[in-house]
RNA sequence: GUGGCCUUAGCUCAAUCGGCAGAGCAUCGGAUUGUGGCUCCGAAGGUUACGGGUUCGAGACCCGUAGGCCACCCCA
């Protein structure tokens, strides 16, 4: 309990009961990823403050206040230089995308990764200061199709999981072309009502207006007569956007416009969107959210290239399956102890796991001298569904003929067959629920 | 950055008025010349978060710090 080693302030150990489940999400976004045609990209986990300075906005919050900088080593020349972990992935992305050239790829590009960000916060539940998220990006599409498309996938993924009452909150904040016209009406109308705004809505104002429509604090009948961005759209931001909705409409997808959504982060253009669970009693409700951000890449020194991007976050979508009280994330394949008698050597035993394990089988091997009735007892604590009982070294040579012990140590049963018949003997068998363990 | 609650064994918690730091669960071993999770016996496990103060004596009272949980802002 000393606090002299401890994880620090806002991470967490992922324990091994958790393991399952988070191999499981990461496989269901691996999965959406390959089938909607992405590809993998990596890129580091810190890059130059600048680039999310110019790429995320020095108004935001990511920015502002909850940058996580690193330094080099003491005393070299890079000790104050000027890195932080990433907030976020598309900044990272983009510059990935722009210092390798990924332009000359034929096609819009599709990219997903999934990874920790990093933002330095007040830890509290479902927030960390590291925390995991599967992303994906289409750099290079300018069409709604892929808006609908990308909302589709997170939509999918939330449903492959089996995560219910998940929402999508729509909307569009236009482009450069109508942006001004609508930030102006904002600012006219809230400059008009300043004794009603908070002293952060009072900054956001002069600094950027449409993150006022983002203050909680703001009184409800404010918020609803604010001048609203779907009326303030250019022809070719509205054509967008309809388009976009009636896709989803196709679809089937259900979503909520919300003139309030204008997301935190300033690379945003036309649609955004985020997904939040119903019924969760914190107020960390957002699971994940995105957004077509046209003016990035152009920003960041690349060619005018329209992009859009949605990161989800895996640590809240686990979140909200415990709540609802999902176990089928956790289950796992069928264990296989293998153990052997008194006279069993450890060479038999590795031999016989090993071949097992060829098989495709999950075997853990117990190299004890233990009673066999121990063994047994162990094998079942951990959890193993099967046991294969080896004999001991006067058999002879162990190989597949050799005549082995199987037991399901769920039903108490046994019978005597070849090692080489094992693997058919349990194959389909599923995992035996694991024991309950009070206080784990 | 702000606020509330909290911190004793791996986990959940006791410890009367300030008087020998304990239990249950979990772990390991034994009872068991060889087939079970039960039962019984035993072992191990502690800087009572850390630092200071009051006191003959502090897990308890006081001060400070750190950390955890939750909430605000914002977000995933």
């Amino acid at each position: 309990m000393t606090d002299r080693l401890a994880a620090p302030r806002g991470t967490r150990d992922l324990l091994p009961d958790e393991g399952p489940a988070w191999s499981r999400l990461e496989r269901i976004a691996a999965g959406l990823s390959e089938r909607y045609a992405f590809e993998r990209i990596d890129t580091p986990l810190f890059e130059p403050v600048e680039l999310f300075a110019r790429g995320l906005g020095e108004s935001s919050d990511a920015v502002e206040k909850e940058m996580f900088r690193v330094s080099g080593a003491r005393g070299s020349d890079e000790e104050r230089a000027e890195w932080a972990l990433r907030p976020e992935p598309t900044a990272g992305i983009v510059r990935a995308y722009l210092e390798h050239g990924l332009q000359v790829r034929p096609g819009p590009l599709r990219l997903w990764m999934i990874g920790p960000m990093f933002r330095y916060d007040r830890p509290q539940a479902g927030r960390y200061r590291q925390f995991s998220q599967w992303d994906v990006e289409v750099i290079g599409d300018p069409g709604p199709m892929v808006d609908a498309e990308v909302i589709e996938l997170a939509g999918r993924f939330y449903a492959e999981v089996g995560l219910r009452n998940v929402v999508a909150h729509l909307n569009s904040i236009g482009d450069a072309a109508c942006r001004p016209g609508y930030r102006a009406a904002l600012v006219g109308y809230f400059g008009a009502r300043l004794e009603h705004l908070t002293d952060d809505s009072r900054r956001r104002l002069a600094v950027n207006p449409l993150r006022v429509l983002d203050d909680k604090l703001l009184e409800p009948e404010l918020a609803a007569g604010a001048p609203r961005a779907v009326d303030h759209l250019c022809d070719r931001c509205r054509a967008h956007f309809r388009a976009v909705c009636e896709l989803l409409d196709r679809q089937g997808i259900a979503y909520a416009i919300d003139h309030r959504l204008v997301r935190g982060l300033d690379y945003y253009t036309r649609t955004t969107f985020e997904f939040f669970v119903a019924g969760r009693e914190g107020q960390q409700q957002a699971l994940g959210g995105g957004g077509r951000y046209d003016g990035l890449v152009e920003l960041l020194g690349g060619s005018p290239t329209p992009a859009i991007g949605v990161g989800i976050g895996l640590d809240r979508t686990l979140l909200a399956l415990a709540d609802q009280g999902d176990t089928s994330l956790t289950t796992r394949s069928a264990l296989l102890a293998l153990l052997g008698r008194e006279g069993t050597s450890l060479g038999a035993r590795l031999a016989a796991a090993s071949w097992l394990r060829d098989a495709g089988l999950a075997v853990r091997a117990d190299g004890s001298e233990r009673r066999l009735g121990r063994q047994i007892d162990s094998a079942a604590r951990i959890g193993a569904r099967w046991a294969v009982i080896l004999p001991d070294d006067s058999a002879g040579e162990v190989g597949e003929r050799t005549v082995v012990v199987l037991r399901d140590l769920v039903a108490g049963e046994q019978q005597e067959l070849r090692l080489a018949d094992v693997p058919a003997a349990v194959s389909g068998t599923a995992q035996q629920p694991p024991r309950a363990v009070p206080g784990v």
